[in-house]
DNA sequence: CTAGGGTTAG
């Protein structure tokens, strides 16, 4: 018995070499509590231990055969949770014996990593051996039939779980709603709610969630009602359920409630669905003070949120887009260093007067995008608006920059550029122009 | 030394 070879053998590093050291002398140990503690610490790090870690452990456990199904399973178990489902397998095949903790770790790292299938059929094996499944077990693999909706399989699950007695576990009477939820049985789904004697928030998100989702928004709004102190995922499964169904008004009626009357603050999910309500309903008012609201609390903004700020500016009246919703917009992007979306808004506005202009230069040089605020500035010259005293605050702290920075020869480039695209005058060298720009000369040669 | 195993909802 044992593992005969450790699947990574070449050139260990020195640190991991000696930390692998003090670990297998700590585990040689007799005194239990140092054993304990190292075997916590795999535990507790299993997920950062490197492969070599790993493997070097497993060989010693099995040179010493100092190694139980305890310790066999908690490197199972960190082996899965990293998806190494090879070396997984490779120790699942070394346990004579493999309990229900054997069986489970594999089904709970195959469930994580997204590998519902191999879940699935390893539960199914797990059954044949005859080994009884735990809770553990039953949240995992059900979670894997929700996933896939394998309802058939789903069902087979309930009725072990009926059978061993485990039905009014919240976890995993949690785990077959949203299993039954999930593959379209709301019957089962509301049979299971019903029997629940004990519920959690979740158990009841659950059920609102499937309710909203299946378009019955009376019976989601109904059960949302009934329904003690709702959290910030109640409030969303029904703001978004009225989204989903075209419902935008009564989904920002919704959100106003929520905010006056309960202490759950809006969250990105949140403010994904206001604002795509905003968008269709081209509130741009309550868009902008969402916005603004956005940049007050410091949510961040990116990905879904990002989409969707941009979809209400751009669908709730690019026509209406005045500048100080567009300075409000671009402050906001500025922050969080993306003003490429303000780009698209500011090349699509209808109508760009000065400040427009000037606003979209000072978010490049805000961002450090020293050659695109030029670039613009030059567009501007030669199809924009006349550039006011502003424009040029902006456009000369850019060749302040530059002059800092050393960049002479482009500074000197860019002035020619600017030079021949519009009527501008520049015509000092190089040389001259190092530090020497003030206000007064642009004003009077640019005006 | 009977441990060891991340539940679910937007």
């Amino acid at each position: 018995m044992g593992i005969t070879k450790p699947p990574c053998t070449t050139s260990y590093a020195s640190h991991s070499d000696l930390y692998a050291d003090v670990l297998q002398s700590a585990i040689k140990s007799r005194d239990p509590f140092v054993r304990r503690s190292v075997h916590a610490r795999i535990i507790k790090h299993g997920l950062h231990l490197g492969v070599f870690l790993m493997n070097n452990l497993l060989n010693f456990y099995a040179k010493t055969g100092s190694f139980s199904d305890v310790h066999r399973n908690t490197i199972l178990s960190a082996y899965a949770k990293r998806g190494n489902f090879e070396a997984a397998q490779r120790v699942f095949d070394e346990i004579p014996e493999p309990d229900s903790v054997s069986w489970t770790s594999m089904i709970v790292g195959y469930n994580m990593l997204g590998h519902f299938d191999n879940a699935i059929h390893m539960f199914l094996r797990m059954i044949s051996c005859g080994v009884s499944p735990t809770q553990f077990t039953f949240t995992n693999v059900l979670a894997s039939c929700a996933a896939t909706e394998a309802l058939d399989i789903g069902r087979k699950v309930h009725s072990f779980i009926v059978k061993l007695g485990l039905s009014s576990v919240v976890p995993v009477a949690n785990s077959l709603l949203n299993m039954y939820a999930k593959s379209g049985d709301s019957v089962m789904a509301k049979v299971v709610f019903d029997r629940m004697r004990l519920k959690d928030k979740s158990t009841w998100n659950t059920m609102i969630s499937m309710h909203m989702h299946f378009g019955q928004l009376d019976l989601g709004l109904a059960l949302f009602q009934e329904m003690m102190d709702p959290d910030i995922v109640s409030w969303n499964s029904i703001i978004t359920g009225y989204t989903h169904q075209g419902h935008d008004v009564k989904a920002l009626e919704i959100f106003s409630l929520m905010l006056n009357s309960s202490s759950s603050k809006p969250d990105k999910y949140t403010l994904e669905s206001v604002l795509s309500a905003c968008a269709n309903l081209e509130n741009l008012k309550l868009g902008k003070q969402i916005h603004a609201y956005m940049v007050r609390a410091n949510i961040d903004i990116s990905g879904a949120v990002r989409n969707a700020l941009i979809l209400m500016y751009a669908k709730a009246g690019i026509s209406k887009l005045d500048v100080i919703s567009f300075t409000s917009l671009l402050d906001g992007f500025v922050k969080i260093g993306d003003i490429n979306p303000a780009r698209d808004i500011f090349d699509s506005l209808e109508f760009r007067d000065v400040v427009a202009w000037t606003t979209m230069i000072v978010g490049y040089v805000q961002n450090g995008l020293l050659s695109d605020a030029l670039d613009l500035f030059r567009k501007m010259v030669r199809e924009g608006p006349k550039p006011n005293s502003y424009t040029l605050a902006a456009v000369l702290s850019v060749f302040s920059s530059l002059a800092s920075l050393g960049h002479g020869k482009q500074l000197h480039a860019t002035a020619i550029r600017l030079q021949e695209a519009s009527s501008i005058s520049v015509d000092q060298e190089a040389s001259e122009m190092q530090g020497k720009y003030s206000n007064r000369y642009a004003l009077t040669r640019i005006n």
